[in-house]
DNA sequence: TTCGCCATGTAATGTGTTACATGATTGT
DNA sequence: ACAATCATGTAACACATTACATGGCGAA
């Protein structure tokens, strides 16, 4: 393991927490880290399988009657690996919305649609703000550092929320811009 | 072409601004896009070709002097297709953040990480604030719905900056939890 | 003549989702 | 008996980056 994959840090975090079996892993992935750190069956099973392999996490068969179920857990140098990640600086991020792409164009294919896109998007980001409220509220606390996160994520949600909305209304209003196009080259306009 | 691939998205949208050759797609969509919707030349060229297959674009050869050059423009059919999308409610959008993954394990691996963190983050986000304010600057303004893009990317990361920055002093003086776990059952402290 | 930019493209690799297949257990 | 949930896994496909290969043009 010369680089963790992103899996990889999904699954080691959630076995440093406390054991478990990869479907334990994928369903507590989709109830907390999933809104800004997905993970699938298709990548998780592979990637226990890579990481047992490398020696960092060891599988304990524990079936539930016939039913069969591997636990695993951190080996030492599991821990290890998992410190040096997380010790680590420069952290990744993506963000990627359809919206503001379609805003993006919106001057060259249908100015009048710039309101609609604004409100749609709020509305989305409304909802997952909620979303998470609703986890929030029925949630007993974690501790302040993922509670932390889970307050980010309505934070984020209901920020964008706001800005869509307020946006959305200087559309219809037709607010001025600050700036105003130089007409003669059209190279020129695109902003760099 | 019954959907439009993530990069045909761009392209379209792109060709409806101007006509360009590859390149130059890939060049204004990281002076613009690139925050919210990347491409590279691994995707864009065999794009530019789908696309000229099912005829929604139309190269036209327009070498400068010996070096080749293909200029794509929409077709009708383009045009109807990239109009058809930008209509269509129901956008999708991604956030990964890294930073949050280790918040997230922090209080399990290294809790007195969690401020450092949080302001490593600020900091990632308080650059790209700057970034986009120094497009913000230097170029001509835009139709008024690009210029709420770049205006959403600047706040946006703006945000996140404050809402790191205040979460790290938080780290720092221990702010107690609004909730407290509950320490009998592991299983049920994990938020839902 | 060398460097940076214009210009096109492919191969290898990595990342990730969806859908499917299989089968046991628990609760209604 | 049936549905939901527990549990593991693969195959097909989609998406995306990086690195490489090729070569012309213009300026220092």
């Amino acid at each position: 393991m010369k680089q963790l994959t992103a899996t990889a840090k999904v699954i080691l975090g959630m076995l440093a927490m406390r054991p478990r079996s990869g479907y334990e892993i994928k369903s507590f992935v989709d109830r907390s880290t999933r809104f800004f750190w997905a993970a699938s069956y298709g990548q998780i099973y592979p990637e226990l399988r890579r990481l047992s392999q490398a020696g960092l996490i060891e599988g304990t068969d524990s079936p539930t009657g016939g039913r069969q179920r591997t636990i695993y857990e951190l080996t030492r140098a599991g821990w290890h690996e998992l410190e040096t990640w997380h010790s680590e600086p420069g952290e990744h991020f993506d963000y990627r919305d359809e919206a503001m792409l379609k805003l993006f164009f919106a001057g060259a294919v249908a100015p009048k649609r710039a309101a609609e896109i604004s409100r749609e998007r709020a509305e989305q980001a409304a909802e997952v703000a909620d979303a998470l409220r609703a986890v929030e509220a029925g949630a007993p606390g974690d501790d302040q550092a993922s509670y932390a996160v889970l307050r980010f994520g309505i934070d984020l949600n209901q920020f964008i929320a706001d800005w869509f909305e307020r946006q959305a209304l200087a559309f219809d209003e037709g607010i001025p811009l600050a700036k105003l196009p130089a007409p003669e080259d059209p190279e020129e306009q695109e902003k760099g």
